[in-house]
DNA sequence: CTTGACCCTATACTATACTACAGGGTTTAT
DNA sequence: ATAAACCCTGTAGTATAGTATAGGGTCAAG
């Protein structure tokens, strides 16, 4: 057990690119286990095991819930670091609630208007009679 | 009347960085309506007059619509176009709310997902027990 | 012994929307 | 005459999250 693997088999077992793999090392946010081989020349290949695909996952997986690469970094951090409580993490999902929360409202007030205008509008008018266009010309002064 | 102005008085008065008005030149979205005097070498000062204004607002506005400045672009050409009737401008804004009634939707899965798991957690536990974090390893396999 | 399938690094490019800076000219007031 | 306050162009940098390309090494099979 605790078989490697190379970048190649990584990428298409977790279903991203190679150069997304070699960003997020880049980045800092995923380390190979190992390098090997390559004759004399360069510092070989990257190999990678389950953690690896675990650690890819979680930050897929935190991606989708909205963290940036930067926030998932953070959560790697305290996942791995044991003196963390589990407050820490809550503590960075409720600031990630609440910026959805703002997001979510400010959207919503994009969409009343947007329907308001929708809803105003006669398609056949020449559009210097457009109540949208009008709307967008004449907010707030 | 028809008074001239520089692109400083300009994003003084609406509000943005010159560099900004400059970059709205770049993309097409906002043309001086003269360039003046400079000596000899250059093509000179770039000089706006109250169209301008009410294009650069209109190009704000649109954008706390929203719209991107490409498709703020699409806007003002519609605008301007005499022969474009205003359900042209009522396509583009159903397809800007349905874009947004998607994005919501999808805030609103993470913000589900976020809740639910912010009120499972217990914040004295050693984040190897995070329910959080145990959801992100474990989403999906 | 060459082809194909891998891997490597480094750099550049994509998109979006700006912002800043270098290096230089012009205008206005003192 | 000179300093402050403008303006100009062109290039580069910011942030986010990658993708692509150039140029080259390695490895196994036919």
């Amino acid at each position: 057990m605790d078989r490697l693997f190379t970048i190649g088999t990584l990428a298409r077992r977790v279903g991203v690119n190679i150069q997304t793999i070699r960003y997020y090392e880049r980045r800092g946010l995923l380390q190979p286990s190992k390098r090997v081989r390559a004759g004399i020349t360069g510092i070989g290949y990257r190999m990678y095991d389950e953690d690896a695909v675990r650690r890819l996952k979680f930050i897929l997986h935190a991606k989708e819930l909205g963290f940036t690469l930067k926030e998932t970094e953070g959560l790697l951090d305290l996942k791995v670091d044991k003196t963390a409580r589990c407050g820490d993490i809550k503590k960075k999902a409720e600031e990630k609630l609440m910026e959805i929360d703002k997001k979510i409202q400010g959207l919503e007030g994009i969409q009343r208007i947007l329907k308001d205008l929708v809803n105003l509008c006669k398609s056949k008018q020449s559009t210097d009679r457009c109540p949208i266009l009008k709307a967008i010309d004449e907010k707030e002064g």
